[in-house]
DNA sequence: CCGATCTGGTTTCATATCGAGACCACTTGC
DNA sequence: GCAAGTGGTCTCGATATGAAACCAGATCGG
């Protein structure tokens, strides 16, 4: 049976964290609830994903705890699909992934869009790494240390 | 013609990292790239890859300015694919989604790796958000404009 | 310097997954 | 009460994936 291959236990987060949001669809979703979108009709006319494939998703994602279904806010009979506290954790991600986009991946005058903080008005600032100590770190200050519970 | 859909053109910056990005391999490709694996054995075997879909991904990665070939580093004929620029831009991406790996997806007891400053040998800080006057933001501090030119 | 082995792939094949659209039950609006 | 909207499920053909066979050129052992 070909399967696909899971790295869930390969002992790195970054393996496991793909192994749960990894695919296709499931960041888009989650950034699509990020900008407050709830419902079934609005994941798929927003997305353009196949209704089956949005059905599969938001199941996965529920069982997986990061979104979970909510009584509709407008009191109808439907429910809704809100980010958990697990699910919101992930927005650090999203603005990653956005930020290496519009760097990357723009014209210089291409329409984008663009993350503001809602209080000033202004762009955020870039994310940034840093030490314990809060000097500024680069990909090549760091590696990765294997952790044993020996 | 069933093909996978694209999300390039919606102006979204995430959007578009997803479409370049934003498929099973690649970011985990990418992470053994910043641990310094260089050479397609090396990739082939760590992550158990299929040859055919490890080429595929190395020719398709490299068409898109993440990864480039050069020659071996041990003088030998072969190879090696390193980061470009671009492709060492996704460091935060990576570091986000361990963050958010160790975070949420592992037991208290449960071995981990964890990416340390080479320097202090310490674990580095969180990433935080922060606005442009230095105030650090959650998901609900921000928001999404549309940029136009007209 | 000659055969064995290693490296870096390509090709082929069976199966799993995806996208499109038909279909359906329940809810809501009129 | 009936039409339309919502939130799905089911089926089907197209595509992508994983495994394994195969292969050319580079390297190694002797």
């Amino acid at each position: 049976m070909v399967k696909r291959v899971s790295l869930w236990d390969a002992g790195c987060p970054v393996a496991r964290a793909l192994d749960v949001i990894g695919d296709w669809w499931s960041l888009l979703i989650i950034r699509d609830a990020f900008d407050g979108v709830r419902r079934f009709n609005e994941f798929q006319s927003g997305l353009g994903i196949a209704k089956g494939m949005l059905a599969t998703r938001l199941r996965d994602l529920t069982a997986r705890g990061i979104l979970e279904t909510a009584p509709a806010s407008d009191g109808s009979a439907y429910k809704e699909y809100v980010l958990t506290e697990k699910g919101r954790g992930l927005f650090l991600v999203i603005v990653a992934l956005r930020q290496w986009g519009e760097d990357h991946l723009y014209g210089p005058d291409e329409p984008r869009s663009s993350l503001i903080a809602t209080e000033t008005g202004a762009p955020v600032a870039r994310l940034e790494l840093r030490a314990g100590n809060g000097r500024v770190l680069t990909w090549d200050d760091t590696e990765v240390i294997k952790i044993s519970t020996i």
